[in-house]
DNA sequence: CGAAGGTTTGAGAAAGTTCAAAGCTGGTGG
DNA sequence: CCACCAGCTTTGAACTTTCTCAAACCTTCG
């Protein structure tokens, strides 16, 4: 809460590299995937791929579980601009359900992705039978809420620099790889898709971005390469940088 | 789709009054208040009445069915404006980790309200022997998962008039009384938390409010009371109109 | 190498914000 | 029962931020 807290390169703040669940729990999350594998239909996406338009609770609803890659919520109502309304990463959930009913929702493998699908009714049987995946499914459900709540938070609350700090710090906890002095990533998002899910056109984006880099915060090899050269730097971006660790560097 | 069905004022289009769940699942949802009564805490949250502020999934970890009145969350970093992040009507469930870790979190009781507090651990166990409460939390969850990604997408993609129109339909369809020729409802915000959570401030809100006076789309009588004539037009101000009653017209 | 499509940048326009002042409302006390 | 006060709400004017449009510029891929 102090000074000395914020001035800290803490270890605990740094991107731990793309694992789903990491220490512990990654036994559990082994145990997990296993148990579902057996029941479910593996699903590879392919970039720019829709995954299904189909929201509604009816008998036969599917549930996701995101096992690798990157997938978003997206919806393109008639005569209206696509938006990217959440992000999923691995270990994330999904049913059908949680989509709202709005034209075009879909979900969007951003980069290559695994998922498994199964019937909602099968996961509600397993989580009776296994432990492992009720428990799975409760905790990371909570993470996935509060992570949607604070995104309410950052396009209402956030300045436009500050939302796109926050979604390259998230981007980099996901699925960073930490170096020596730095973190360095690749953006799954396109400019005009990040700036659909940050409320944003993609002109500001672009000379956001911009204006991070002439300040030395990022910097940038190719279209997607980003190398957080000082990840301090980048995290004072962002009011919420705390939280973000919190929700994303578990 | 067509024409056809949007002109016409159709019963399942109008709010039903204020009831948590209708129809058939209005049985259903008194055995769930009866089972979860003995296990709980019933809390009389007055207005304005914070009701935790601990967010963060430990084994004590309580959770909240709301069941009646309105209740908010809202978080309050130092040195910055509070943000309403999402709203919580009667029958909604929030688990005290379903609040992202940042300044200021707590629940707010808009209204006078009712809510059941019990622990999370408690309700887990419950869920497993009772049906009705699992199928309720899953359902329920499902749709409050469904209005917080549509909350994103209406922050992101919505003109700030549109916004306006969105919650008071929102607030219509929860709490509205529907009369002869419209709907009046009381609004259980204020100007500035409207705007908080509508990611406006006051006055363009205000602004926006008038605007839809003189279009003869609402009137006001006293500060909280609103008609709105004629519910068609209203829905007209939202191109979203459709999600919101699938939404929250169960 | 060249075409296609995403990205960057500038200039003008629109939308929403800020600040300040006036106007209401609802509650309190005489 | 009315007057008054505090606090919320409304409105205007100037300002800031972001958007739109257009053109030029890169990347990537065939």
């Amino acid at each position: 809460m102090t000074t000395q807290q914020r001035s800290r390169q803490s270890d605990d703040e740094m991107p731990k590299g793309p694992s789903p669940t990491r220490g512990n729990a990654l036994l559990r999350y082994a145990d997990l995937v296993r148990d579902l594998d057996s029941h479910a239909t593996q699903i590879h996406a392919q970039p720019r791929k829709n995954l299904f338009i189909e929201p509604g609770a009816d008998a036969d609803e599917v549930i996701y579980l995101v096992l690798a890659g990157f997938v978003v919520l997206e919806c393109k109502p008639e005569n209206e601009r696509r938006r990217i309304l959440r992000t999923l990463y691995p270990g994330d959930i999904f049913r059908a359900s949680f989509a709202p009913p709005i034209g075009g929702i879909g979900l969007l493998a951003a980069m290559p992705s695994n998922l498994l699908r199964l019937k909602w009714r099968k996961f509600e049987d397993l989580m009776k039978s296994e432990k492992v995946i009720s428990d799975h499914y409760h905790q990371r459900l909570a993470n996935q809420e509060a992570r949607l709540a604070l995104h309410a938070g950052v396009l209402g609350g956030l300045t436009a620099q500050a939302r796109v700090a926050s979604l390259l710090i998230e981007f980099a906890l996901c699925m960073g790889q930490p170096s020596t002095d730095g973190v360095s990533f690749d953006l799954p998002l396109s400019r005009a898709e990040m700036a659909d899910y940050l409320a944003l056109n993609a002109d500001t984006l672009s000379r956001i971005i911009s204006r991070l880099k002439s300040k030395g915060v990022i910097s940038q090899s190719g279209r997607q390469k980003i190398f957080a050269h000082n990840w301090r730097a980048l995290l004072d971006e962002s009011p919420i940088s705390k939280t973000l660790v919190a929700l994303h560097g578990i």
